[in-house]
DNA sequence: AGCACGCCGACT
DNA sequence: GTCGGCGTGCTC
């Protein structure tokens, strides 16, 4: 007799744990890893997924309960994907059953359905009238809308009847949250000649048969022979249609429903293959070929500078992966995965290419996600959760912007992206490529230890020289009396290139208009009521209110302090609504255009705003990082970085690595086409060694002292931080968990090669209302800690679910905040 | 996470 | 005397 070992679907941690049902005599051998099946837990009816299969005999099995249904034919998991799972669940101390929900798409989780049945137990007959239903129902169970579709509207008094008199019952089915497309096709069963001469035959009699004879007809001269049918909607038939469902019973045609995928098919598009490749191109592209094919698990750090040409590298890379039989997978921040991204990729591979992204409906990425795990589909494109896809033979994976802090996940399970990818390709033997301008203290650690290779490419494709940039002290245009936002510089830069015709760029790291209000009279700031955070300033057209970025509360601006009733509260710390404004009041006749979140939610939005402003539709375009990713405006010549010093000004161990890699995309985006392009920093901080490399396009610089100093306060690359955090609106509460998490941890793992920092509150450390206390731990190895670790954790988080609290555990935390 | 069982207050 | 509050405990 077997037995299954299931994982049920519930994202508790209370159910992280496999659970043994018997597998019905009629589906032995059926049955396998990776598969969904339908179970009963407790009395309710859940999905789950075979986590594996065994021969058990004696009396023990026979007790079990059996499963309902088995829902795939083939297994949707790959065992490479089950064993990833598994993997995913001890690296981030996360419930495997949260791990199967970051794998699979939403789309396949269960939608419980009722449905009735017939009484096992019921005897006799139910009255005469209610007896068809009665049957129908007999023969299968059925949910309430194919009772009304099959039986009439009068079916539903009929149902309610037979449960009022006991003959039925509502039983649990389900069925996957989104399904897969069907269409009905029309296929013509005669030869040409028979659908024409039908046709005419019932021109007068059937006029509409006629018509879809007629039709078929029509496609079947297009199309050629024999053809595939018509799919109904297109001639807004549907098969219960009275003359669809009479040619059908004349056999002159038959009905077919055929899934279909929701994404339309790319089309071959234009392939923009470059005449000719730099030398560094093409010497990354053959050492990396030669890797792809060799099957051994290998990592290669392709530090290219901005306008290297990475893309066409990875496109020629794919190519030689593809012709080998394998399959690639190409990671990209979400905010770089544009249109203009995906059109590269689709130009080169067409078809074969999947997209994954955050756009798409439920019923899009199921469609993409099972192109792919048929086998139709070699190649993923996609954000974060791409590197879940289930590529066959899967030999490549790159992660473009390597170092971008998208690829971390900030919900559980807490995963990296980059972490999951080397997981694939030791476990496949495949290739591992990262690619950035500047690489991550992480990625460049690897390098030092021998575990992966840098492949450079120095030079841009246009052979011009990475654009100058100017650093100007801000300090020094207070000193000559400048008291404006721009520097005589950047003032200089704007006017320049938005007088010869061209486009500029400003970057201010922060959105609204001013970062906090504050009294000049007592020193008060005016704080979210919820977080302990200020808030900050937007001004629209409806005038201007106060927003908590963190919980979203609003609130109107008070005309005197509250604190001290004197009129005197100021707007400090530059945003971009400000600095569109100052833009406007100074250069009225030159059309600003700003991007941030606030002008790009709307859906569309954002990929808009860049047509807009690549056509030329505005000179000069305000905006956050998003304006600094991914983007190729060949007319721009100007980019001012307003102030710098925001990004350092984090209490971060990265703030210098993001400062840095933000300026160098920043002052890349300037002059990639024919325009000279030119860069001018704000800053009050000009000496700040992230500031100064990043203006030398000095990336070797700003390695040795950035590692020089995480080696000094043992940060990241050098250990590894792991972050508790408990949550609780009671800040007594949340603070006894995070001192309670401290004491079991120092209990448990002792002093050697630890450090466990004493618990303290999180640097908000109030937010929507509940408080949060942090306890952080650095070790070097997860494996040595992670029992430990995990032991603390489970201690405290069930004390502190019961108490109406959470707790959260971030491994290989980013932020430490 | 649900959905049971189980033990004490305001109602037909 | 019953309906129902949500506190604890289990789910193959």
């Amino acid at each position: 007799m077997q037995v299954a070992s299931v994982v049920v679907e519930i994202p508790a941690r209370a159910l992280d744990r496999r659970f043994d049902y018997r597998v019905p005599l009629e589906w032995e051998g059926r049955v396998a890893p990776g598969q969904r099946v339908y179970v009963t837990l407790g009395r309710r009816l859940c999905q789950a997924y075979v986590w594996s299969v065994a021969d058990v005999d004696g009396p023990a099995a026979r007790d079990l309960k059996p499963l309902l249904a088995v829902v795939d034919d083939t297994p949707l998991l790959t065992a490479e994907l089950m064993d990833l799972v598994a993997w995913l669940g001890e690296r981030y101390g996360a419930s495997t059953q949260a791990c199967l929900q970051a794998v699979v798409p939403a789309a396949f989780r269960l939608q419980p359905q009722r449905k009735y049945r017939v009484r096992p137990d019921f005897r006799g007959l139910p009255p005469d009238d209610l007896q068809p239903l009665w049957q129908a129902l007999r023969r299968e169970p059925l949910s309430y809308r194919q009772v009304l579709a099959r039986h009439g509207p009068d079916a539903a008094i009929a149902l309610e009847r037979l449960l009022a008199l006991g003959c039925i019952e509502e039983a649990a089915a389900g069925r996957d949250q989104v399904g897969a497309r069907q269409i009905w096709f029309a296929v013509p069963t005669g030869s040409l000649e028979t659908m024409r001469a039908a046709a005419t035959e019932r021109s007068r009699r059937a006029p509409r048969q006629a018509r879809i004879l007629e039709a078929l007809a029509a496609a079947w001269a297009e199309a050629g022979c024999p053809p595939g049918g018509v799919p109904l909607t297109a001639l807004s038939l549907r098969p219960s249609d009275e003359p669809v469902r009479a040619l059908a019973a004349q056999g002159m045609v038959r009905l077919e429903a055929r899934e279909v995928s929701r994404v339309p098919e790319a089309a071959a598009g234009r392939d923009e293959r470059p005449a000719a490749l730099t030398r560094w191109q093409a010497e990354a592209i053959r050492r990396l070929s030669a890797r792809v094919v060799d099957e051994r698990f290998s990592v290669h750090v392709l530090h290219g500078v901005t306008g290297s040409g990475k893309t066409e590298v990875y496109l020629q890379v794919m190519e030689a992966c593809l012709a080998a039989g394998g399959g690639a997978l190409v990671l990209v921040p979400e905010i770089a995965l544009t249109p203009q991204m995906v059109q590269r990729f689709v130009g080169r591979f067409g078809p074969q290419v999947a997209v994954l992204h955050s756009g798409l409906s439920q019923g899009e990425k199921r469609d993409e996600w099972m192109r792919v795990r048929r086998g139709a589909a070699r190649i993923v494109v996609g954000a974060r959760s791409a590197v879940f896809a289930p590529v066959e033979n899967l030999r490549l994976i790159i992660v473009d912007e390597e170092h971008e802090p998208s690829y971390k996940q900030e919900e559980s399970p807490r995963y990296d992206a980059r972490e999951v990818a080397r997981w694939r390709m030791e476990r496949c033997g495949g290739t591992l490529v990262l690619g950035s301008a500047t690489p991550s203290l992480q990625a460049m650690h690897e390098v030092e230890r021998g575990r992966a290779d840098v492949i450079p490419m120095p030079q841009r494709t246009n052979g011009k020289p990475l654009p100058p940039v100017t650093v100007v002290d801000m300090r020094e245009e207070l000193r000559a009396g400048n008291r404006s936002l721009f520097s005589r510089a950047l003032r200089q830069g704007l006017e320049e290139a938005v007088g010869s015709g061209r486009q500029a760029i400003l970057f201010i790291n922060r959105r609204g208009y001013a970062a906090f209000l504050l009294c000049r009279s007592c020193g008060e700031t005016l704080d979210c009521p919820h977080c302990d955070i200020s808030m900050t300033l937007h001004r629209g057209r409806d005038g201007a209110w106060l927003q908590c970025h963190y919980c979203g509360e609003t609130a109107s601006v008070p005309a005197v302090c509250p604190q001290c009733g004197e009129p005197a509260l100021r707007p400090y710390g530059v945003g971009t609504q400000q600095v569109e404004q100052a833009l406007r009041e100074q250069w009225p006749t030159w059309r600003v255009m700003r991007m941030d979140v606030d002008t790009t939610r709307r859906k569309g939005a954002h990929q808009q705003a860049i047509s807009r402003f690549a056509d030329g539709d505005a000179d000069v375009l305000v905006g956050t990082q998003m304006i600094a990713k991914g983007l190729d405006f060949p007319n721009v010549s100007f980019v001012g970085v307003v102030s710098a010093d925001t990004m350092l000004a984090v209490p971060d161990y990265r703030a210098a690595e993001r400062t840095f890699n933000l300026l160098t995309q920043v002052a890349g985006r300037a002059g990639r086409a024919e325009a000279e392009g030119k860069t001018v920093v704000q800053t009050y901080r000009p000496e700040h060694y992230a500031i100064q490399a990043a203006a030398h396009h000095d990336y070797a610089a700003f390695y040795r002292r950035e590692r020089a100093l995480r080696e000094a306060f043992s940060y990241p690359p050098f250990c590894e931080i792991t972050v508790f955090w408990a949550i609780h609106p009671e800040e007594r509460l949340a603070r006894s968990a995070a001192q309670r998490f401290e004491r079991e941890l120092r209990r448990r793992l002792g002093e050697d090669g630890v450090t466990v920092l004493p618990a303290v509150a999180a640097g908000v450390g109030r937010v929507e209302d509940k408080y949060r206390y942090q306890v952080v731990v650095k070790y070097s190895h997860w494996v040595h800690v992670r029992e430990g670790v995990m032991a603390a954790f489970r201690t405290v988080d069930e004390k502190m679910h019961s108490a109406g609290g959470t707790c959260v555990l971030d491994v290989n935390a980013g932020r430490i905040g």
